[in-house]
DNA sequence: GTGGTCTAGACCACA
DNA sequence: GTGGTCTAGACCACG
């Protein structure tokens, strides 16, 4: 639940991003109620425009709906969640292999360089 | 040559990524003289003082040595090259790493990932 | 608060120089809040944009840290003050004895041209 | 004779306080003949415009003295030496103890500060 | 309102 | 010609 202040990915989007990884984890569900935007002010510890920016951003990507006067939710619709894991996880394959491709390495070096990796901390 | 002007990342790291790149996959060597910065900026079509900056920002982290009056040269200091390689690595690797974890993925899904899109297009 | 626009120190560093010597003096304190940009450079009368190159080049030194939104404040750490005056002391009094040093002069030379300019004004 | 071309001192400046140095630690004398600018550029690694303009800026100053066709000499002028040595020294120990007032520092402690550093290396 | 980036154009010292 | 600094003014994302 932490912020990397100095990031060129914005703070509300790393907010988000944490969201979605809770969801595809299954640590969150579908018709699960997010924190209001002040709570999930308090607990992030940025700014409530900040989180209000980062529901917005999740509500134009279908992940969540809000409902007048209740709060935010998880979408219901059937297979968000797969849909939302196959995304991200083909988004950030893609990327790995064009950085590498970029670097001259080949499929090999790349498969090599996650093993050596793969023991590495959460950063 | 191309700059992504939409990108979050600003355009002059994305100029020092390229010249990153060039020298990791040798199309550079430390000595080279690297275009002046007016030069550079015709060739890649932007403000004089963007690539000011690039250059700035290569010298803080040593890759390049700038003299004056003769312009700006890759660093000959021995290994800097093998060095830039394996922290370019690194870090994506890293990166790459994390995010697959947070998403819940096994090392094995990881592998089977790239495999999947190793023959995706340079971008 | 005044620059002199005719040294060969850029303004930027020599507006930087005076902060970390309102550092050391105790006129100001981790964790204070730096004017912004923009007020600073009315304040100092010259360019925001030189303003914004103090403050880089001073969070590149790890004295300040920047809060996207919110402004520029002293970094918070421990013994940052302390690190500072040192290391500010060292670099007047190294270049000191080096320079005497090539005037030939012994160190009791030195300590008697001190006592002889130690009453001179503030410039 | 080993230039610092990331000072904000220019080149050609350096250059010219080497020569002082050399003449007030008496390795030098009035009416010695200095190397051709093109000998010079040649011990000194720098460009021969350079050096041109380090002696054109000694022949303002007046130490030393250009005689067509035959070369450029220390000023014989009696009292150059003297003169030169108490300048310099002057111009150091000013600059000395402004910046140490900077910093907060008490005479007391300047002497001490030089104590410290008097043993340390030529840099 | 905050910092960050970028452009355009200028001037300078230096080589 | 080279890099370095500065100004003026603009736009942007973020808070």
């Amino acid at each position: 639940m932490k912020q990397d202040f100095h990031s060129s990915k914005p703070i509300y989007l790393q907010i988000a991003d944490q969201i979605f990884f809770r969801l595809v984890r299954k640590e969150l569900f579908p018709g699960d109620k997010l924190p209001s935007v002040r709570e999930m002010a308090i607990q992030t510890k940025v700014n409530p425009n900040t989180i209000q920016r980062t529901y917005s951003e999740m509500e134009r990507l279908g992940i969540v709906e809000t409902r007048r006067g209740q709060g935010t939710f998880i979408t219901e619709k059937a297979g968000i969640v797969d849909e939302l894991k196959e995304r991200l996880t083909r988004e950030v394959c893609e990327s790995f292999v064009m950085q590498m491709k970029e670097l001259g390495l080949t499929k090999e070096e790349m498969l090599e360089g996650i093993e050596k990796h793969a023991e590495g901390g959460r950063k």
